[in-house]
DNA sequence: GTGTCCGTTGACAATCAACCCAACATCGGC
DNA sequence: GCCGATGTTGGGTTGATTGTCAACGGACAC
C-alpha cells in the first residue's frame, strides 16, 4: 500500500475527520486532503511525526513504530537513522547486500539479538 | 575529512581541472569551485553520481562505492537505500537497535556474509 | 605583454518543497 | 429546503535548493 491510502486508512480507523486531525497537527485540513489523494508529496518529517503521535494515541499503537512506517512509506529516512547511517559506512554496504529481497520480521529479530549479545 | 576537501582531493588525483570535470557532468565549473570551497551545499544526488562516475573511471575505482562515499559524506542517503528500507520494516528496527555505536568494517562484513549464506 | 589555463566571487534565476486560503460539492439529518 | 459536517480543488505564497552567468585575479609560457 502506498502512503496516501495508508494514511487515509489509519485516520479512518482512528475515527478522525481531516479537519480534526489537521487541527491537532497544526496544518491546514485541505493539505491533508491533497496528501491523501496523492495530489502533493507526503509532508515533512516533522508533520509525519506529529500525525503519527496523534494516530498512535487514538489507536493505542507505538508512536515510534508508526512514525517509522509512515516516514519510510513516504520515501524518507528518519533523520536519526540517517545520522546512524552516516556514521556507519559499513551499514550502507550491508543494506545494499540485501538486494531486492524482503527479509521476514523473524530474520531481522535474529539479527537484532545477535547484535545485543555481542 | 569533509565533503569539499574530499572532492577536491579526488579531482586532483584524477588530474582534472574544475572546468573539465564540470563539463563532463554538465554543471557550470564555477559551481564546482563553490562546492570545493564549501560556499554552497554539496550538490544533488544526481550530480554526485555523475561526478562519482567520472572520477571512478579516471581513478579506476568502483563507481558505486565512490558514490556511496560521496553521498553519505554529503550528508545524504542514496535514494535506492530509502526504497530498500521502505520494503524492509525490520531493517529500520535493526538499525535502531544499533544505537549510537559505530560498528567496524569487520563486523559489517560478517553480517553481510551471514546474509549471503542464508 | 598577451594569450590562455586555471580558480574564485557576486549577483542573479529557476525550480521545488511545504504549505495556506477561498470557494465549492456532497451527503446526512431535521 | 436548509444546515452542519465532511471532503475536494484551484490558486497562491514563502523560503530553500540548485544551479547559471559575467567578471575578475593570478600563474605560466611564449
Amino acid at each position: 500500500m502506498e502512503f496516501p491510502e495508508r494514511l487515509r486508512e489509519l485516520r479512518r480507523e482512528a475515527r478522525l475527520s481531516q479537519r480534526s486531525l489537521a487541527g491537532r497537527v497544526n496544518v491546514d485540513f485541505t493539505y491533508l486532503s491533497k496528501i491523501e489523494n496523492g495530489r502533493v508529496e507526503p509532508p515533512s518529517e516533522i508533520v509525519l511525526k506529529n500525525i503519527s503521535a496523534v494516530l498512535a494515541e487514538e489507536l493505542e499503537l507505538d508512536a515510534m513504530e508508526l512514525s517509522d512506517e509512515l516516514i519510510t512509506l513516504a520515501g524518507k529516512i528518519p533523520s536519526d537513522l540517517a545520522a546512524t547511517l552516516a556514521r556507519n559506512p559499513g551499514a550502507v554496504r550491508f543494506l545494499r547486500s540485501l538486494g531486492d529481497d524482503v527479509r521476514s520480521a523473524d530474520e531481522w529479530q535474529k539479527l537484532i539479538q545477535g547484535q545485543e549479545t555481542e
